[in-house]
DNA sequence: TAAGCGCCGTACTGGCCAGTAGTTTTTTCT
DNA sequence: AGAAAAAACTACTGGCCAGTACGGCGCTTA
């Protein structure tokens, strides 16, 4: 009996925490969302954490029960673009069936298509990253330099199954990259391209630098 | 004799001139290269210009006698790779001997060699373009603007000439510019690539995505 | 050498802002 | 209902920084 109830108990003390740390987590998702707009429109250094508090609702010590300080909202938003991305080429590449080219298309397909919904994100990432702390900035060069040597061997690899040019550098993962990370400097959402037609482009332009023509 | 006077106080008074604006152009462009260093390495919004000042050996007030304000800086800064960059865009498009594949090469040669030599300056350009006042971001943009434009007009012209592949989209003019923007986040003066190799690799992507092998 | 001028420095201010201490409100549990 | 705990707010501070008023020093000119 005391072991029902312990269990009972646990269950639903179980069930509260998860709730709770549902919430938890919707909260924090909600200040790195707005944070990341703001930081976006007027940079980091010059976006005040009580502007965030007032386009939430809330007020600043708010933040500071989600949020150690500042830098730690910046590390938040940096990450969502370049983890979600990391996610994405690992899923992708562990489909064992397809070709080089198939994967390549795939990955760029994809990666290209977070950058466009994280647009913020990723802007955010590239232009604040230097006021993140040592730490914060390891792990997150770590994941960039983990992706950019996934590609780097998918197009090693490809090169030697004789499906991209034999005069393919493998370090063309790095421009093609750059091809994915310039997209948010020009593309807005209601601009003449529809992102569509931009991620086909970035998919053709991406298989042009690797030579899989 | 009054008139050859004259012309004497005038010639002499317009060297003056011109020794102290010789001057003046010096010192401006010591500020500028200096608060470009220290805006490329801790942001534009946290660099003072107080520190701007104790990095020239001079105190605040002697840059305000030479820019407005620290926006003024700002946008000399940035104004520097695109109006360096566009100059050299219509110097190489002057030669009307040159095949349109020679002259997109030497195009990006010569800016890429500008965007590694003005690294930081357009380092600086990318990320801090937001806080310049409307009338400098807007003049900024059309320089920009017109780069990318004349850039689009030689892949057109190119692929009606036949020397690029026909399925060859003019806008891969924006691709191509994002390559080379895309050179100072990685490439480091005394990294392990030469700044000879890196212009050589994206001569290659540049032509690879206007379809000219 | 003395007067005049311009260049640069000293010293200040007014406002802003990350972070915090202590209080009030809301929720939870009995 | 009422107490205890959790969550959020009010109100503050200490330091920083763009921009400025004014003073002094050296350099020219006669």
């Amino acid at each position: 009996m005391s072991s029902i109830a312990t269990n009972a108990r646990e269950a639903s003390a179980g069930a509260n925490d998860s709730l709770k740390s549902e919430f938890v987590a919707f909260k924090t998702n909600r200040i790195i969302e707005v944070a990341s707009n703001l930081f976006y429109q007027r940079g980091y250094s010059s976006c005040t954490l009580d502007l965030v508090a007032d386009n939430l609702g809330v007020t600043k010590p708010f933040l500071y029960s989600y949020f150690k300080n500042k830098e730690a909202i910046l590390a938040a938003i940096c990450e969502v673009g370049i983890s979600e991305s990391l996610a994405v080429l690992e899923a992708t590449l562990a489909d064992e069936h397809k070709t080089h080219r198939a994967l390549l298309t795939e990955v760029v397909r994809q990666v290209g298509r977070i950058v466009i919904e994280r647009q913020e994100y990723v802007v955010v990432y590239q232009r604040e990253m230097k006021h993140l702390s040592a730490t914060d900035h390891n792990r997150i060069l770590r994941m960039r330099a983990s992706f950019d040597h996934q590609i780097a061997e998918l197009i090693r690899e490809g090169v030697e199954a004789g499906e991209f040019r034999e005069d393919t550098d493998s370090f063309v993962a790095v421009w093609i990259g750059g091809l994915i990370s310039w997209i948010p400097t020009w593309y807005s959402p209601g601009g003449q391209r529809s992102s569509g037609e931009v991620i086909d482009q970035l998919v053709t332009a991406a298989l042009r630098l690797a030579g899989a023509e």
